[in-house]
DNA sequence: AAAAACTTGTCACATAGTTGTCATATTGGC
DNA sequence: GCCAATATGACAACTATGTGACAAGTTTTT
């Protein structure tokens, strides 16, 4: 599988190399980009030199401690607002309450699924500015501040309307929407539209996904509207 | 690659040649322009002759020791904000702890990769009043305080609202701008001016930013505004 | 103080991208 | 096979952005 620029970068910060790849093959696999760094102190240079959309931080890193890590990032101006996972070998829930006080999002136990793992990357970005959706062996990324879909980290050229359509039927994978709901909330409720609208542009989003083999992702319900599903029948 | 006119200028302060050269060549390639010098009194005339973006200052230098060097640096009315770099080959966390209390801004234990060397510079540049942003084979430098924006060490002649409309995007690299904002942030939120006036300001910060291969990093997005782009395009 | 050089806002036109509608084809349920 | 719902291609209107020119205002030079 081919992986190129994509925009969800990942920082995971570990000192155990074997864990440190594992944890990048299942997140490259899912379509992010990665890039490890073994120590508390390199961790805060990369911080400050790049921009990253998350970070997996391991509690127990030689340079810095994990806490002490996670205590300076959320002084940073420009990087308190990084959504941050915990990794720790430490299940005990009175050091969980300590790491989420300490401004951590999440928070990951070893050892982990690699499922667990990707679902929990997942998860917080949804909560963030992105939407993230695993579809079959696809992650499909909506990311609200750039402005962009990716899918495995290829950038989907969308026009405005079919991002706002996409973005608002992912919001609830399964769920059916009628014409006229998403004529409210995509067009806007005083949109003086046709409902016959909606088929087409509904059209021209799938042909786009279709590319990209997820042209099945967004389902005719007869009757009723569209749907985006997350795991598309065979 | 050529090198010039850079006013990111940075002392160094290191006795052992090799080491001084091996800083200087790295830094040179990022596109600062250095100065070194092997001891402490001489680094003393030349910080009160000269304006220096920042000092990388051993710790064990002959002449005064690089503590003394610093402490009174920090009393200095026209130097004491000047941003330093401890260098040392003590990696004792105490030693460490004594010199950030002393008023050194980071810390590059010996040895160092040359790669963290140039992040640390940059990374505390960016922290004092400039933004920089490595960009493909590029670094952009943006002074605030100096008003100046330079590629690899070339000033870029840009006027004064291409200049701050540059910072505004390089806040945020990767997030959109809408023309309304960009008003708000840039010309002022009380300013009288057309939305349109940001497409000509972009054009003309675009055409100087061509100039050094970077045409593309500010993206349009249609309907929605521009954004900088800290990646190579799709 | 006048002249020259520079900065910036606006306009007008060019270009390119987006979207709504319609006409027609296709599909699904009965 | 029939009817209604949906898919699809084409087109035209519309909208957003790029771009060069110009003028008014500022700053710098002479």
């Amino acid at each position: 599988m081919t992986k190129k620029n994509s925009s969800t970068d990942i920082l995971i910060v570990e000192d155990e190399a074997p864990i440190a790849r594992l944890m990048e093959i299942h997140l490259q696999r899912a379509g992010f980009s990665t890039k490890t760094c073994s120590n508390g102190r390199k961790a805060c240079t990369l911080l400050e030199e790049n921009h990253y959309q998350l970070m997996l931080l391991d509690r127990m890193i030689p340079g810095l401690r994990g806490l002490d890590l996670l205590r300076w990032l959320r002084k940073q101006e420009t990087l308190k607002i990084l959504p941050v996972i915990m990794v720790t070998a430490l299940a005990q829930t009175e050091e969980r309450i300590r790491g989420l006080n300490e401004g951590a999002d999440d928070y990951l136990p070893k050892p982990f699924e690699p499922d667990e793992l990707v679902a929990r990357v997942q998860a917080l970005l949804r909560r963030s500015s992105h939407q993230v959706i695993q579809q079959q062996k696809s992650t499909i990324d909506v990311n609200k501040d750039a402005m962009e879909a990716r899918v495995n980290g290829d950038r989907l050229d969308l026009r405005p309307l079919e991002f706002k359509l996409l973005r608002r039927l992912m919001k609830k994978p399964g769920k059916v929407r009628s014409r006229q709901y998403l004529l409210d909330h995509v067009w806007g409720i005083n949109a003086f539209v046709e409902e016959r609208t909606v088929d087409v542009t509904i059209k021209r989003l799938r042909k786009t996904l279709e590319k990209y083999g997820l042209g099945e992702c967004i389902v005719t319900v007869r009757g009723s509207g569209y749907r985006f599903d997350e795991k598309p029948h065979t």
